[in-house]
Formats: structure tokens, sequence, C-alpha cells
RNA sequence: GCCAGAGUGGUGGAAUGGCAGACACGUCGGCUUUAGGAGCCGAUGCCCUAUGGGGCGUGAGGGUUCGAGUCCCUUCUCUGGUACCA
């Protein structure tokens, strides 16, 4: 629903604010390149094809964009400065490469980042993901992991709680302690004393240890693997490799693993406790290493249920719990020796005493564990721009010199784009054998292309000055318009597009190049328009045909039952709207405009009173409500005002359409339509006598004379029932009042003959009298 | 499982702890019209009624308060996120 940016963006133009309100196409990625595949064609060519559809469309819906600021992130002279961006990062030590298990979608064929992956299936086209073994470019979020936690309170209220709640759970800090276990070979000594370190959120369960899980396809557990238990190991972590994400992930399913034919000993009992692999514990997660307490931890307690281990409890669950893990607080117990005694506290205070005893003894420490993992940027795919790296068997990896950007993509159409598990460019041969730019030696270009939310983690930089061709962004812009007032996009950038970019901006403030260290100072999550609980795509293409509905209602129609339909974070469905019942709308606002006959100008203060107090009243209200994003509301206040002067116009002895009062209250309606159906309110503007635009007009002021009511309505409840109602003046004494309300016919009957014991008197608004 | 958010008429939705249902859609009735439509006027939460009013009502159950859709506790349902994260 982008018409709600735009009510925001013409909202401040009228305020006279300069408004930046910027359009633009992040216009990498594989929609295109599948499709250029399929129709055998430059990914390109239906790229721009399209944006030039949505361009139209966007047009057609007269969106306020600042159209000389339009911007593509697929166009060299926009990717030339991504590449800048990567290089920058590069050279801070925040770009670097290594090997490790990573996402891959079999049927996209590149890798994936954490956050693309959803419920283990790829987020773009929804095939199950596997992992492979790979060596890919990473961007170091994890460096600013508590900062981009911390910075989150100065957006509390800013943001919906929504999003910050999800990136707070996808960084997901746990406070915990590392602790170092020895495992020691047994039989010939296959580990002679190797301390494995361990991260676990209960240090105080440690008494309660009585078993150790390493992850099968973590390269400890075949280090640590006893050579008589190799082959049932290697069969283990082969049956593993065989199983995909959802069947592990699968409910109940039954706990496996194997045992390593070693043992670790534990730090504080000094008992020597047996080491398995399984795959519930997870490589890539802390230490991907566990101590196994099944007293206090279900995963744990399955496991030592399915091999027969034995299970010590070290929390004293209540009366009558049994047969499973508790994980509840109570006091400690089974956990005292000679070195440490924590038996009978409760949970926080014997982690403390248990962390505070392994520091003492060097056997381990309070710590922190984060989820968030560094964010994986480099793809097997075509439609995205170059990592601008050249590697040399001489120097390694080498950047592209500044001055050489934009590494520019070479020409591949249809068949030379499909998929082939390494990157389309790796073939170009061309282009992928270069000079090396330290040595001279023959060298080859980096041939993966960067996530397409690499360019879009600081395309807002790039509004204040998209053309220039010096520089990604200038500092003096960016200090002028940045950052971002006010953000709409859909809640499924949360842990996407906003972190990263909040990453990013971290990164170049960090660098000297901002001044600012979070990019949108404010969101708004807007709704989906949906027809019959079918989703609709962003270019509005599917389920309801907007364009259609367009050419029966108009634009304005269309326009207004979006922003109507209810408030702008909810979606909302066409079928349940009515674009006819705008569009009557509209035109009882538009007849207003003819019906004026007072000239333009006219001194309004002689106008009817009561008629003014409403338009004021309705200014006031409308100016509060657009500011708290309440457009719906917003529309219903100017449509009373619709309604108030429609009566003053046509009713018997009422001030009728010469006076000025109407005048004014029309010109109202046409400022505050201005934001929603602009056409109809240019109309109106000129019907009214004036030049264009409306768009100009400039927001109308309440007069704080014409907001004093000169009476108000007061209710009198008995038994905090409503009795009565006085009509009073808004300055009433509070014993007047009471007097008043007692002395009404409806509340002496709802009194009768109680006793009245008290009279709260919240003048001028309420009575309650109490009776007994 | 865990973490958020939400449950209000036939529908979309309003309501700084103080008149529940603003504003619309829909429906019904009236005026106008050859007719249909449009426009305008009126009615419209449910139930009772002597037409003065009265009873009930914001998923359910408790509580705080003179007063609760709104705050607190319990519970149910739905939506979204996340998930062997130790």
């Amino acid at each position: 629903v982008f018409a709600l940016a735009d009510v925001i963006a013409r909202y401040w133009f009228q305020q006279g604010f300069d408004v930046l309100h910027p359009v633009g196409w992040d216009s990498f990625g594989l929609p295109a390149e599948n499709a250029a595949i399929q129709r055998n064609e430059h990914p390109a060519d239906w790229t721009y094809r399209n944006i030039e559809t949505q361009a139209e469309s966007f047009r057609r819906y007269a969106i306020s964009f600042d159209w000389s600021r339009r911007l593509h992130t697929a166009d060299p002279k926009y990717y030339r400065w991504t590449q800048w961006l990567f290089l920058k990062l590069y050279a801070a030590g925040l770009a670097y490469r290594k090997a490790s298990a990573v996402n891959w979608c079999p049927n996209d064929q590149t890798v994936l980042a954490n956050e693309q992956v959803v419920g283990g299936h790829c987020e773009r086209c929804g095939a199950e993901v596997t992992k492979r073994n790979l060596t890919q470019w990473y961007f170091k979020v994890t460096d600013f992991v508590q900062r981009l936690l911390d910075d989150m309170d100065a957006l509390q209220g800013n943001w919906p709680q929504r999003v910050l709640t999800m990136q707070r759970n996808w960084i997901g800090r746990s406070d915990g302690a590392h602790v170092d276990f020895v495992i020691e070979g047994t039989g010939d000594g296959a580990v002679a004393g190797r301390t494995v370190t361990v991260f676990t959120t209960r240090p105080d369960t440690l008494f309660g240890a009585t078993f150790f899980v390493i992850a099968a396809d973590a390269p400890l557990a075949a280090q640590v693997c006893h050579p008589d238990f190799r082959t049932q190991f290697e069969r283990y972590v082969h049956d593993v490799q065989r199983t995909t994400e959802i069947e592990r992930l699968t409910e109940g399913r039954e706990k496996s693993g194997v045992f390593l034919g070693v043992y670790a000993t534990n730090p504080v009992t000094g008992e020597q406790i047996p080491v398995y692999a399984a795959d519930y514990v997870l490589a890539d997660y802390g230490t991907g290493a566990i101590m196994a307490v099944p007293g206090e931890d279900q995963r744990d307690w399955d496991f030592a249920t399915t091999f027969g281990l034995p299970i010590v409890r070290t929390v004293k669950p209540p009366d009558g719990f049994e047969g499973e893990a508790y994980s509840g607080d109570g006091p400690a117990i089974n956990s005292s020796n000679d070195e440490v005694s924590l038996d009978g506290l409760v949970i926080p205070d014997a982690k403390k005493a248990m962390i505070a005893h392994l520091e003492k003894v060097h056997r381990g420490s309070g710590t922190v564990n984060y989820r968030l993992r560094d964010w994986l940027v480099s793809r097997q795919r075509f439609w995205g721009p170059p990592i601008p790296i050249i590697h040399c068997p001489g120097c390694g990896e080498v950047p592209v010199p500044e001055d050489q950007l934009p590494v520019v993509l070479p020409h591949l159409t249809g068949d030379e784009l499909t998929p082939k598990g390494e990157s389309p460019l790796s073939a170009a041969t061309d282009w992928v054998n270069v000079e090396c730019p330290s040595c001279g030696g023959a060298g080859r270009r980096d041939s993966d292309t960067m996530d397409t939310f690499v360019d879009s983690s600081w395309y807002f930089l790039r509004y204040p000055t998209p053309n220039d061709s010096t520089q990604a962004f200038d500092v003096e812009a960016v200090r002028r318009w940045g950052p971002v007032d006010q953000y709409v996009g859909g809640v499924e950038h949360a842990i996407l597009h906003l972190l990263y970019a909040r990453f990013v901006t971290k990164a170049l403030h960090d660098m000297g190049y901002l001044d600012f260290v979070e990019p949108f100072t404010a969101l708004i999550n807007q709704g989906e328009v949906r027809n019959q609980g079918k989703g609709m795509s962003k270019s509005l293409g599917n389920g309801v045909d907007l364009g259609e509905q367009i050419e029966t209602f108009g634009v304005d129609a269309v326009r207004l039952t979006m922003v109507f339909a209810g408030p702008p974070e909810d979606d909302i469905d066409w079928a349940d709207m009515s674009p006819a019942g705008s569009l009557k709308f509209l035109q009882r606002a538009w007849r207003l405009s003819g019906d004026v006959t007072s000239p333009v100008g006219v001194e309004v203060s002689a106008g009817d009173g009561s008629l003014r107090r409403v338009t004021h009243r309705t200014i006031r209200d409308a100016t509060q409500l657009i500011e708290s994003h309440r457009f719906n509301v917003m529309v219903a206040r100017l449509m009373e005002l619709v309604n108030a002067t429609r009566k003053a116009i046509d009713a018997d002895g009422g001030p009728g359409p010469g006076d000025p009062a109407v005048r004014e209250a029309a010109e109202t309606v046409a400022i505050g339509l201005s934001l929603v159906a602009p056409y109809t309110a240019e109309e109106m503007w000129e019907r009214l006598g004036h030049s264009p635009t409306v768009a100009k007009a400039g927001w109308p002021q309440a007069d704080p004379a014409l907001l004093v009511e000169d009476s108000v309505t007061c209710i009198v409840q008995v038994q905090g029932k409503v009795r009565a109602k006085l009509t009073v003046s808004p300055d009433v004494a509070e014993p007047d009042l009471q007097a008043m309300a007692l002395a009404d016919p409806n509340v002496r009957r709802a009194i009768g003959d109680k006793t009245v014991r008290s009279v709260i008197v919240k003048a001028p608004r309420v009575v309650n009298v109490v009776v007994g």
C-alpha cells in the first residue's frame, strides 16, 4: 500500500518542509536471471522493461516521487559504488573469506545467508536447503553484534515493536559461561589431555553433567574419536549427512548418536563422563560441543533415556514433578563438594557462584554468546555486482584498484546463465583472466557476485547525490538529509535488509563517513493488499486487478480506499472494501467546491461560528492523526467536515452557500484531500477560484479561539451506569454540577430510596453517584 | 515448545481509564424518477417496552477502580516470527 508513504510525504511538503521522497529499484537478483534463462535474453532487458512498467504505474497513482533522483542498483554507475563499499569493508577487515559449511539452494544453485533460509527452505524459491563445505565471502556483522542490540533502545517507540523483537531474537544474545573439559584417551590413548570448551547458559548445573556431546559434523568429533570406534562414527556421520534438515528437525524424532570411545573430565567433580557425537548438537553454535545435563534440559534427558545414561537433578523440582527435565527455578541440590557449594541457592545465585569458582580455578569464565552469524555475501549467480577482487597465485587476494571500478559484468545471455554450481562468470574466460594489479602476473577475477542485499544496504546514502560520478555519496549532503526520518516498508525486511543496513551504517560511521549510527530513525510497516485472502505481489499484478479498479473508480478513489481501509500496518482485503463508496465521498466533497458563492479571500471571521468550530477542530485532529499515522481516522474526520458543510449549505435557516465559513470549510477539505486524493483536491482548488496547485497551499493552522467549546456534555452515572446527560458550560463549578446531576429526574429515579454514599465529580465531563 | 501481536455489530473499523460501535460499507424505509440508477432524508448492536425508558453487550473467567474494550492475573482462539541455539 504505497499510497501511505505518499500521504506522509505530501503532508510534510504542505507543512513547508524540504521533503526528499525518492524512488529506486533494487534491480539485481534471481527473478530477472531466471526469467532471462527462460526467455533466452539478457537479465537487463527483462529488468528494465519491468521497471518501466512499474514506473508507469507509480506515475498513474500520482505518487509524489522526486523522479530526478531515480536510481537502479543494477546500473554500473550505481554498482560501481557497491563495489567501492565492498573494498572499504575489505580494507577495514570487515570483509573476509573462509571455508565453512554453508546453506546451499540446490534449485537456484547458489549459497544463501542464514537470514535467507526460512524454516529450512530457500527464501526465494522454497526449495529445501542443504549444506555444503565452501569457501565464501563474509561481512563481519558479528563485530557489531552488541551495538546492533544496544542501539535498538534509541529506536524503541519509533520502530514497530514486532520488528525490534524479531531483530533481538535473531541476534539471540545468551548470557552464560565457557567451561573447559579435558578429554582423555582411553585404551591406546587416542587423544591425550585435549581441552575442549563448551558454552552453557546453565553453569549452575555442572554437577549434573553426566555426559558430553559433540556435533557429529564438527571437525572436533573426528579429531577426538577413538580409533576403535571410528568405523561406527563414520557410518553415523554418513547417515546424518543423508538426512535433511527437515527430517532432522521433525518433532518427536528419537535422539540419535554414537559413543566416541573417549571420556571428558568434569572440571568440578573430576568425574569421567562419556563423549558422544550426535546430530542434535549444532556445529556452528557456541563451540559445537555441549555438556549434557539431562536433569534440567529436555533434549539431554531424551538422549540419556535413549542411551541409558545417568540422570542427576541439580535443581529441586516441585513435589510430584517427574518423568522429564525440570527447567524452572528452585533451590540447587546435589551441587556441593569441598571446593564449591551451590546447594540451596536459586538459579541466578548458583550461576554466579559457579562462574566465580570456575574463574578462580581457571577452568572457565562467564561469557556471552550470540546466535547471529557473519553475513555470507557471495553468490554463484550472474545478476549482481561482481566482487572486486583478483586472485593472484603470487599475491593472493588483491583488491581491484578504485580507479578501475566498476568491474562491469561480462555480456552473457540465456543458456550461458544456467546455474552450474559455480558462477556463470567463471566461464567468461576473457573477463576472468586479468593481470594482477599488484605484480602484473596472471590473475583471475573473483567470479562470484554479491548478494542483492548488499546493493540495498547503502542505497539511502545515494539519494542526496544520485548522479555523482566521483563518490558513492556526499558526506555533507548525507549529513544534511540523513538519517532517514521516515522509512516505510514491509515487515518481510525485519531481519534481512533492515539488519544489514544497520550494520553498514555503523561500519561507515566508524570509518568516519557518517555522523549517525542508525540509518532509519522511524519505521512504519505498511500492510499488503490482498483479495479474498490471496496475496498480491508488490507490482499489484495478481489478485484484484487494481488497473481495472482505477478504470472504474479513478486513481483517487483507489488511493482513498487503501488509506481509509484501516490502520496502515494492517493487511487489507480488497473484497471487504468499497471503492464505490470512496468515489461517492469524493464526489460529495467535490460538489462542495461548486456550491461556494463567496469570493476568494473573503474575511472569514464573520462566518458561521458553529461550522468554523467544526472546521478548526478538524484541522487540529487531522494534524495530530496524520503525525501519528492514523490516516484512516483522519479521512473519517474529513468526511465529518464534508457532512457538516453540506448541512450548512442546504439546511433551512442555515448559513447557506455564501457564508464565508462554508468557503473556509471547503478549502480545508481540499487541502486535507490533497494528501490522499490529489486529482480531486486539485479540481476543487481550481473551482474554488485558486490557481494551481493545492499541493503548495500550505497546511492550515487551527485557531485556538475556535477550539474552545461553549458547552460540553456531562454524563451522570449511578453505580457506574449512565443515567443522564447534561449540557453544561466547560468551566462549570463542581458543586453546581453535582447539584444539577442530583436534581435530574432520571438520576433521582435510579437512586430511588437508596442512600447516596459519595459523589465523584470530574467537571465538566462526568459525575458518578455511589449509593449503598 | 518459545517470543511477539491481536480478538469490538452483518462487514472494514473508531474509542487520553469516563456516553462502546465515530466514519464508512451493507441492509431497510421515505422523497425524487416513466423505470433503473444517482442524489437527498431517516433508521440500523441484541432483547423487552406503557415509546418515558429498562435489561444485556467488546473471546471466556477472575481482580483493581466511584467507573474497565482500555490496567492486572488466569484461560481459550487466531495471526506473525522463531525453533534440537545448549
